[in-house]
DNA sequence: AGATTTTATTGCACGGCCCGACAAATTGTG
DNA sequence: CACAATTTGTCGGGCCGTGCAATAAAATCT
């Protein structure tokens, strides 16, 4: 979409974000990421002009994405810019995330704000039964939806490996499934309209940090996350990595220590092995499951013994690795998540010594390593923004087909 | 790589090959990767109208990048569409490989022909006396081009971290450097017009192969290059992955055995200490230098044991880091250059069980490993693309603005 | 030689965007 | 309260890149 230019040389579209039709999808992005904004900061953001920017805001308008207000701030001398506001409940996604021992779902407007949620805590572990359970509890929340609300899609954070063409979860070893379809089996018990797109819960975790969360407007970007096993997210250049079948960032299953634990996955001394949930709790002498992570976290914080070394050396196992992925990747940011975002205080000094055991600092500047802003709930806002993504892609043609529902992997 | 067809909406230029100003880069580009090129062919690729195509054809000519023949061969009924040609001399570029042992230099022109090479067996280990040095070998290759030759610019591999923003070199432990400004060192005793671009031998090895050599039109490919260290490059989605500061990819010191040698990055077990070639020359007992490689070549061939054992063994510490990397990235194939791809039909055995005993290739197919197909050049070759990469992304901006040359890393 | 097939050329139209001029809305000042 | 200064929305004009359809050209087939 470049141009020729006549006067200075203006920017392009937002560096990163690539060309979209219309450039319809550019401005409606820049509302969906940064919020209400005036049309003179649109101007800035985008590279266009005034001219372009009122005819974009007016075609969103009348496609009910946005509406502007007269701006209430005072601003200085000179006519006031209105401010264009997007509408949450002109695109609503249904997020749903599928933890080992939890499912969480979520209605999800265009900028990102939450509508309602909803938590299942025992979920089944039968697919089909798991799906038919899902569809039970979307249903209150849809329900709940204001009137003329307009669903565009779903979208599913799985613990495990989905592929990209179809959303087939290929292996999620902790929910012990391999080949479950479960975009099309969630896509025929919803029923709902629009995209509905799968991927792996750390990808989507990473993709939400990177738009909502610590790691806005960070190019390079690694997300670490911590469930039952040990998942990785990348995203690189502003783009999430993806690879030939969708499973790039699976770090779980990098050798870390060979003198380490047999892995189910049947190699010795995976990072997973050493540095996973499981070993954490295990090792601090607790039940797997997400009420050790609370009762861990008690011991703690009261200074228990087993508890503290247990932490202390999964914190160095975990930073042994991502000194290994911060060579590989070379991110600006590290980003800690889930359970590991939780206990990220105690894990943090012996993390940082097993970073510095391996990462060449002395390269580069030092890598940045923080815990997750999203308590929580990051592979679920990434799960809606993957969706997000497909509409921002063409937001016109997104409300023209909408009865093209497509099933795919993130 | 699929291309558009008429009736159905039309695709916009290839995907992954970003919009380019007037799809004149994009045309040019198709000639430069793929040969002389029918318009009719160059319709079908780009996706534009042949209304399109020949204004761009013609613009391209008045640049004297192409020029079109008749088509020489019988293609069946129906009026035979013109072939379009690049020409060459239209832009070349001196491509200089910075090894540990040699310097390789070569002209190349537009449509990745080598005119000619140089080499240099024994050079300075001093910056500024081996600068010195690559400049009077550059001078008789640039001597010797066709009149009215255009040179676009200078590319250089290194074997080390080369910085994105200006070319410094980072730190190329092979050579002895840290913190060379060599771009702009190159740039000063050259004196040669348009771009000098630095980068990684192995980042560009890869690009290479994903151009002209095993990987043409692989969207995810790992290349792994042994020269004294061990260095890999990722191109993923279909472009090179830089990180932060252009280091990523740095996979040679990943762990890989803590049981093993320290490493003089200060860890131990890297992969490089373990599967570098210095490794290999060391475990058959031979002297580090290109001709320990000679002879090893010689003693595997003549079946004597400490070759084939250290062959066998470096072979399997190979695979067991490709292994993981092939977990990490997802990679559709794997390339073995430089001494690895010299040596491949001695290391691959060992190789593929290592590779076996890490990948998860129960989840996805099971990724292919070739030995590279440009026999020792790829980094040369890859060198030259870096520069014919800023030139296809703006032609006419390329002739208009020649006086004006950037040092940067690639 | 004429029919058929495939392709290049040409003129026209349209969409997306920039530009310049003008009107509108606000603040600051006498 | 009127005026200047400032900033911004609006409108008409125009350019550029590309698609579309009609026409001319160059080959093969019969």
């Amino acid at each position: 979409m470049a141009r020729a230019r006549s006067g200075a040389p203006r920017r392009r579209v937002r560096a990163g974000r690539s060309s979209r039709r219309h450039s319809l999808g550019g401005v409606l992005e820049c509302l969906h990421l940064d919020g209400p904004t005036s049309r003179t900061q649109l101007t800035e953001l985008t590279g266009l002009t005034r001219s372009t920017i009122a005819e974009l805001v007016q075609e969103l308008g009348q496609l009910g994405f946005v509406e502007e207000r007269a701006a209430p701030l005072v601003t200085g001398p000179g006519r006031p810019s209105p401010v264009v506001h997007p509408r949450p409940q002109a695109a609503v996604v249904l997020a749903v995330e599928l933890a080992v021992a939890s499912v969480s779902l979520a209605t999800v407007g265009l900028g990102g704000r939450v509508l309602a949620r909803s938590r299942l805590a025992r979920p089944e572990d039968d697919p089909a039964a798991l799906v038919a359970e899902i569809a039970a509890a979307a249903a209150p929340l849809l329900a709940a939806l204001p009137d003329r609300a307009r669903v565009v899609g779903t979208g599913v954070a799985v613990v495990g490996v989905a592929r990209s063409q179809d959303g087939v979860v290929e292996l999620a070893p902790n929910l012990g499934w391999r080949g479950v379809p479960l975009g099309a089996m969630l896509d025929a018990a919803l029923g709902l309209p629009g995209w509905l797109l799968v991927g792996n819960d750390a990808d989507l975790g990473a993709l939400a940090e990177q738009r909502r969360g610590v790691g806005r407007g960070v190019e390079h970007l690694l997300y670490v996350s911590g469930e039952v096993g040990l998942g990785c997210g990348v995203i690189s250049s502003g783009i999430p990595l993806r690879g030939t079948h969708g499973f790039a960032g699976e770090a779980g299953h990098m050798l870390v220590n060979p003198d380490g634990r047999p892995c189910r996955c049947g190699a010795t001394g995976c990072w997973e092995t050493e540095a996973g949930s499981a070993r954490l709790l295990a090792r601090a002498g607790l039940a797997t499951g997400s009420a050790g992570i609370d009762e861990l976290e008690v011991r703690a914080a009261a200074g228990e013994a087993a508890a503290c070394a247990a932490l202390c050396e999964v914190g160095r196992w975990l930073g042994i690795g991502i000194g290994d992925l911060v060579n590989l990747f070379d991110p600006q940011l590290v980003v800690l998540g889930s359970v590991y975002g939780r206990l990220f205080g105690w894990l943090e000094p012996s993390l940082r010594d097993g970073v510095g055991l391996r990462s060449m600092t002395a390269m580069g500047g030092a890598v940045e390593v923080v815990r997750s802003g999203l308590v929580g709930e990051a592979a679920l806002l990434g799960a809606a923004e993957l969706v997000f993504d497909r509409l921002l892609a063409d937001p016109a043609g997104a409300v023209r087909r909408r009865s093209e529902p497509r099933v795919a992997g993130g």
